[in-house]
Parts: C-alpha cells; sequence; structure tokens
DNA sequence: TTCTAACAGATTGTTAACAATTTGTGGTAT
DNA sequence: ATACCACAAATTGTTAACAATCTGTTAGAA
C-alpha cells in the first residue's frame, strides 16, 4: 500500500462521508483525529490535505478544517456532472458487461433490496452508492470510476443536506438497468440511468442549513 | 486566499505540467522544492499530497514524489473521459454564450494565432489548453471546469510522453468550433469538439519511455 | 573484470516543542 | 440585562531535530 497511515485516515473519513455518518459542515479537529487513530498531527494533516483536494473538506485558515457545504449551485453542478460522467459509463458498461459482470450486478440487487426490506438504512445507503461505483467497474475505466467515486460521495453530502427525508436511489430503477444491460440495449440503459439520475436529483429540496456539532469520535468508530 | 503558501507551491507545479516544463517521471524532491520556495518541508508534503490527489504526482514510499507518468491504457480512458466532460461543457458553452463570451473566444483565438504563427511553442501550448478551459468557464459548471482543468493537465504529461513532434491542437478547429457556438448551432459545435478531442487522441503514439533527469529549480523557475 | 559488501551521504519519515491565532469565560462598566 | 474588554484555554500553524531508509561509491574477493 502507499502510506497506510494517512491512507487510513483519509479512507477512513471518506467512507463516513458516504454513508452520510458524517455530515457537511462537522469540524474535523486535528487533535480528535490524531487521537482516533494514534498518529501525530502531521499525517492528520496531509490527510486532511488530501481531502481538500477532493472536495469534500473545506479548510478555513486558523479556524481547521471542516466536511465541505455544497451549496445549492454547486449540488446542481454535481449533478449535471454525474450525468455527464454515467452516462459514457452506462455505455462502456452496457458494452463491456460479461454474464459475470450481470450475475455480480444481480446479486448486489438482490442485497439491496435485503437491506432496505430490513430497514437497514445505512447499509441500503452504501448499496445504493455500490450500485454506481459497480456500473463504473464493469465500464472500465478507472478514470471516469474515479471522479464518479468522488462525486458520489460529494451526493452524500447533498442528500444530507438538502434530501428530503427518505431519500435514497429507487432499487427497481437499479433493476431496469441492469435488465437494460443484460439484453445488451443500450438506449434503454442509457435512458434510464439518465431519468434515475433526475429523480434523484428532483429529491432534494434546498433550505437552510444548521451548523453541525456531531460528535467526531463516535461517528468514525461507527465505520467498517 | 485559502493555505496561501501550499497553494503557490500546487499552483507552480500545475502551472509547469500544463505548460509541459515539467516532465511525467521527474523527481519532486523536497529539499530541491522548499529552497526554491523558501518554506520548511512540511508545507512541501502537504503540497505533494494535495498534487498526489490530483493524480498528476505520484508518490513512492521511501522514494519520494515523482510527476505521474500515464500509461497508455490511463492516456485512453483520459480521452475518454475528456470526450464525456467536454461533450456537456460544450453543449452548456452553446446554451449560456453571451455575446461578450463569444468576444472572449474569439479574442482567445487570435492569440493563440498569434503565438502559433510567432514560433513561440510554450506560449501556443498554454493557449491551446486555455481555450478549452475558456470553454468549460464559460459553460459555467464548476465541478466539470474543475476536473477538465485536471484532465488538461494529464493530456499534458501524455503528449509529453507520447505526442509525435508537433502535437498540438490545431487552431483552426478552435475556430470552427467557437463559430458553431456563434451561430447556435449545437449539434455542430458537439460534433466538432469531439472530433477535435479524437484528432488530438490520434496524434499520440505509445513507445518506451525514458527515466526523466531534468533540474527541477530551472524548470520553475522559467514559471510566469 | 565483475560481483558483492560495507560504508558515507543524501533523502524521506516521524516526532515534539514552540509560536500565533482563535474561542470561550468571567468580570466590569454602562 | 447587555455590551465590552481582558485573560485563559484550546486549536491551528511553524519549525527544527532526530530516526529510518535509500543511493551511490569504494574496496575487496572470486
Amino acid at each position: 500500500m502507499d502510506r497506510p497511515q494517512e491512507d487510513i485516515i483519509v479512507e477512513h473519513i471518506l467512507d463516513a462521508i458516504a454513508d452520510q455518518r458524517l455530515r457537511a459542515g462537522t469540524k474535523l479537529a486535528e487533535q480528535a483525529l490524531s487521537d482516533f487513530f494514534s498518529c501525530n498531527r502531521a499525517h492528520v494533516r496531509r490527510a486532511l490535505a488530501t481531502l481538500a483536494a477532493h472536495r469534500v473538506v473545506e479548510h478555513k485558515p486558523n479556524r481547521g478544517a471542516f466536511v465541505a457545504t455544497p451549496t445549492p449551485e454547486e449540488a446542481r453542478d454535481v449533478f449535471q456532472a454525474r450525468r455527464a460522467i454515467e452516462t459514457t459509463i452506462g455505455r462502456n458498461a452496457v458494452r463491456n458487461a460479461t454474464p459475470a459482470d450481470i450475475d455480480r450486478l444481480r446479486t448486489h440487487l438482490a442485497e439491496e433490496q435485503t437491506a432496505r426490506q430490513g430497514g437497514n438504512r445505512p447499509r441500503a445507503i452504501r448499496l445504493s452508492r455500490g450500485f454506481h461505483l459497480l456500473l463504473a467497474q464493469i465500464g472500465r475505466n478507472a478514470v471516469l470510476a474515479h471522479y464518479l467515486d468522488e462525486l458520489t460521495m460529494r451526493t452524500s453530502l447533498i442528500i444530507g443536506l438538502y434530501g428530503s427525508g427518505g431519500t435514497l436511489c429507487a432499487d427497481d430503477e437499479h433493476a431496469r438497468i441492469v435488465d437494460a444491460i443484460a439484453e445488451g440495449n443500450e438506449t434503454e440503459a442509457l435512458e434510464l440511468l439518465d431519468r434515475h439520475l433526475r429523480h434523484i436529483e428532483q429529491g432534494i429540496e434546498f433550505r437552510e442549513t444548521r451548523p453541525q456539532t456531531d460528535i467526531l469520535s463516535s461517528i468514525l468508530a461507527a465505520g467498517g
């Protein structure tokens, strides 16, 4: 692995953001993080620099690092970027998907449904995001996959900020996308994917946001 | 400004990469950088972490940081990602372009032509990239603009590695794209943009690459 | 000559101490 | 009661020293 110590911090925080445990605006105090990860502040500071470069953390001089708070304009841009990127990802997926890939997708769908029916919302959120990342993996373009990874994390922040109560990918939409991919019906798959993304976007509603005062350590401890 | 010291280092190195002064594989020694920027190594290390997150620097444990060396597969992915992103950027540009924007584009084209005819290759490279970034600015999607910024820098590295001698955006192609935008002809503009990007990609040819032994300080000193 | 091993120098990695800034608290005056 | 100021605590920012690792050179043996 690359620089294990720092990468662990980065991954841990990214996971917490993706899972909507860490919410927009939460302060990421250096001391708290270096305590939690049993490392020194230099590691934490570099990890925070990395996270800031990924645009999921904002750095305020002399005030510290905070989980990014996307503006409504940024939210709009993120969704448009997702449509642009996932259209190409979807096309790649349709063209590259092997039977084994279709199996992986269907297995994933089943897990999603189980989590949803079992009322396991945190897991449903994670798997819902995982579906989109799985498509990107099948599409076999690492650059687009990486950008989608970033965008889905920012989407998590946006939904946490502006989403109505139960905002979540409808998994019957996921299922229909898989059907279209399995049939090799590119037009249909891309149409469904685009509509799906627009549905997610429609589920958000801009409103005033409150300052965040969550306690960091308990949030991070909840992670896998 | 955010964290001036570090951001200066990051911007300086990004500029050098975009301008093809810093080539793939060049070692970025911490001491050399902290000497050049008159700062301490902690700043340099955080700047390098940021650059690594942007995928233009690779970090090898205990060996140091190097300008990234994109593989042929990565190059292919970068170009496909550019087509995906710039298609949406182009559409936004056609729809949002004001007469003032068209003026800016035409002014830019003139500067490009001057640089090219005057044999000023470094400036031609910078302006050629600038054209694409200007389109992104007119498109008014900050997320896509940022990704394009990253992708154009990676394109610079790719062309530096695998480009045939005079690989450069043909500026008559740029001019025709501007014409289509000025006419509001979206289909034509997007078609031309896509073809333009494919032409750039066709100008590269994968071959073995040599280890790089450039001297960092003189490269950075050449920057604006 | 060629290969190996040991050493010295240079570079990266880690840590702790100190400085500067902000934040919260308590007291005082209006 | 409220506004304001001063002080203390906490947090971020900066720096230097030290440890670990790698690189290149030199000497010696096959």
